[in-house]
DNA sequence: ACCTGAACACCGTTCAAGT
DNA sequence: ACCTGAACACCGTTCAAGT
């Protein structure tokens, strides 16, 4: 898995030396190499490639992700893929700041506060509309393209909302950390069995099996728990979290 | 794979006849299930195949978490583990609420904001300490007897700030995608290669790459982003998070 | 440089047979 | 009720051979 792979006119092939995909190095390599390439006409890309993965990650979800299933959808074999990418997990983190790319960067010229808002409703709305595993985690890494450009764009509406540099970046991995985890989690809340039943049906009856002190408060208000909407969810999170922005502001701002 | 399985003796095996691994239906089952089992001396239970699969996870990562490997660990055939879970995502949904249940509850004494600084750093050690892939996601479904417990207490904490019921639940659920999100990305930036090269080497000549109107504050403060000390990030998101919940207080508070 | 069929070393899961 | 060896239907990845 680790090991090099040299192609039978000794260039090392297409990707991943031992660099960790979603790294910085990775993303330096991978543009290099997409740099020497010769396309064929109605040759593979890795745009194609990405493009395909999206399709079968939409239509038939993330356990049908496999290379095989976007081989056949390109018409191709699967072993043509590792010519373009080195791995899947190459091609999830690939996936990953693809997606991110979706997201509109623009200033509404209303104040940071409102500019904040449009950024993490954008990342949430990307996230949801094309879900990956472990959004949170490496393949949210930090190091693509897209998701530079976005970290840019809050780290700069920070620093015009008056915070000094270096606290514009903490808010804005904590900003990122927040609609990660509130996009990650609300998909597992509104899971549903197979059979169609929703993740929390019988949650009345769950609780009456644990220990009482346990969940004491959780009886008395198990129904906001289980039914509160996601948006409405969201809108508090965000309302949260920029008001302890604003708490932090230096006076005058 | 969501064909029902029937024992030879008449009797629908152990698990998961339709049920989402982590759903509130699905734990009750389970919990209905351990309580028929018969244990044989020396046998195995759910009990010591999570405790197997922990190790499992802990010396050889995530990627050698097999049903085989955990079989191999407790000296048995993988089949046989399939009378105890049903499957892996079963596995892994234990998995997920047994970590939680490694968190202390305790009321410190003193106020509801050292009650939850205290909530949620111990969810954060509990997941950087056992990792898991996709904390934020299904592992952490919210229907486990820990996780409904950790909840519990921490709307409990938020509701003697003050915060009325509803406000404490959705306050409840901004912590946790808060810290699930913070977790996760943490074990992303800190990642490295297999040689050892941390994943943010290379980072100004990424940055070098990159259309200069994409990136230009991070140009500025690319040092700060790249190697922003977890526990530092983690204590900043915390404090905003917490100043936030401060400045929606009801007067008086 | 690119593409491919065939193969390798795995997986999760099932099943019939045993205690 | 519990456990097991053997098998099934996959998977990611590699390799030698072709253009």
């Amino acid at each position: 898995m680790h090991t090099v792979q040299v192609d039978s006119d000794g260039l090392v092939a297409c990707a991943s030396v031992g660099l960790e995909p979603g790294s910085a190095r990775w993303w330096i390599q991978r543009s290099d190499l997409d740099r020497r390439r010769r396309p064929r006409l109605g040759g593979l890309s890795t745009e194609r490639i990405i493009g395909a993965a999206l399709d079968v990650l939409r239509e038939d979800g993330l356990d049908a992700l496999t290379v095989r299933a976007v081989a056949e959808r390109l018409g191709t074999s699967n072993a043509s893929l590792y010519r373009h990418i080195a791995s899947r997990d190459e091609l999830i983190a690939l996936i990953g700041d693809h997606v991110m790319g979706d997201i509109r960067i623009e200033r509404t010229g209303r104040g940071w506060r409102a500019d904040i808002e449009v950024l993490m409703s954008e990342m949430r709305r990307v996230i949801l509309d094309q879900p990956l595993p472990d959004a949170a985690g490496r393949n949210m890494h930090g190091y693509g393209p897209n998701m530079l450009r976005f970290v840019n764009a809050a780290v700069t509406a920070f620093d015009s909302a008056g915070l000094s540099r270096a606290e514009a970046v903490y808010t804005t991995i904590a900003m990122i950390e927040l609609v990660a985890g509130a996009a990650t989690i609300q998909r597992s809340r509104s899971g549903r069995s197979p059979s169609g039943v929703p993740a929390g049906a019988g949650f009345d009856e769950l609780l009456d099996r644990l220990p009482p002190d346990d969940v004491a408060a959780l009886r008395e208000t198990g129904d906001v728990y289980l039914s509160a909407p996601a948006d409405a969810v969201f809108a508090h999170s965000m309302a949260i979290f920029l008001d302890g922005v604003t708490s932090r502001l230096p006076a005058g701002h």
